[in-house]
DNA sequence: CTCTCGATTAGCT
DNA sequence: GCTAATCGAGAGA
């Protein structure tokens, strides 16, 4: 199974929503410390453009965490969140505009030995079904903040999947009630596969 | 310095 | 359906 590695303009795409289609049915691939696994991207969340109230760089805000969403596209942001949970986003656009997806759901087809390791006591059905759920899969951590995902560590690939655009659902965000209207914004994709490859 | 709350999950009722 | 767990970022004093 050749996988095409995305390339730099892969990732300039400088519209937060069009870029978190486009992920799905791309494969996440991580080496890590303890073993290499990947899985199919099939849920994401769209985030960016200074107005977004859900975004963390909402208002162009730029602090030593939220840095890495000015960067080019291409690289990864991954944060820590409620006291315990890492979450893996792909920065995208521009330089200077902050944007990113988030992935909340991977489908793993490689390394299941590995992750039926490390998410040890948990259905296979719900090994990444969540975005703190894919770190903890695919050995996610604060290491790979920051990492440029052209390398060689953490990257994305596409194997020709596609994805029928009758198989895609948009429902708001989840998690953003805070961010007033921008909560209800349609940005977030699920892909609801019937059979997915592997 | 202190306080609040979060782009969540797992486990139990 | 409800909520404890758990801690750093960000904001305000």
């Amino acid at each position: 199974m050749a996988g095409k590695k995305l390339t730099r303009e892969d990732y300039a795409d400088p519209r937060p929503t069009r870029a978190a289609r486009f992920f799905l049915g791309k494969i996440l691939c991580v080496q890590a410390p303890d073993g290499y696994a990947e899985g199919i991207i099939t849920e994401t969340e769209a985030y960016g453009g200074t107005k977004d109230a859900a975004s963390h760089a909402f208002g162009n805000r730029r602090t030593a965490r939220t840095e890495i969403m000015f960067a080019p596209g291409g690289v990864a942001y991954v944060y820590f969140c409620y006291g315990m949970h890492r979450l893996f986003n792909i920065v995208t656009g521009p330089l200077d505009v902050p944007q990113a997806v988030l992935v909340r759901a991977v489908h793993i087809t490689a390394g299941h030995d590995l992750v039926r390791k490390r998410r040890a006591g948990i259905g296979e059905k719900d090994w990444a079904s969540g975005p703190g759920r894919v770190c903890a899969a695919l050995g996610i951590t604060m290491e790979h903040n920051r990492h440029d995902l052209l390398g060689e560590t953490i990257w994305i690939e596409d194997r020709g999947i596609a994805v029928p655009s009758r198989e895609v659902q948009r429902t708001p965000r989840i998690g953003v009630d805070y961010a007033g209207l921008w909560a209800l914004k349609p940005w977030r994709f699920v892909w609801k596969s019937k059979k997915f490859p592997l």
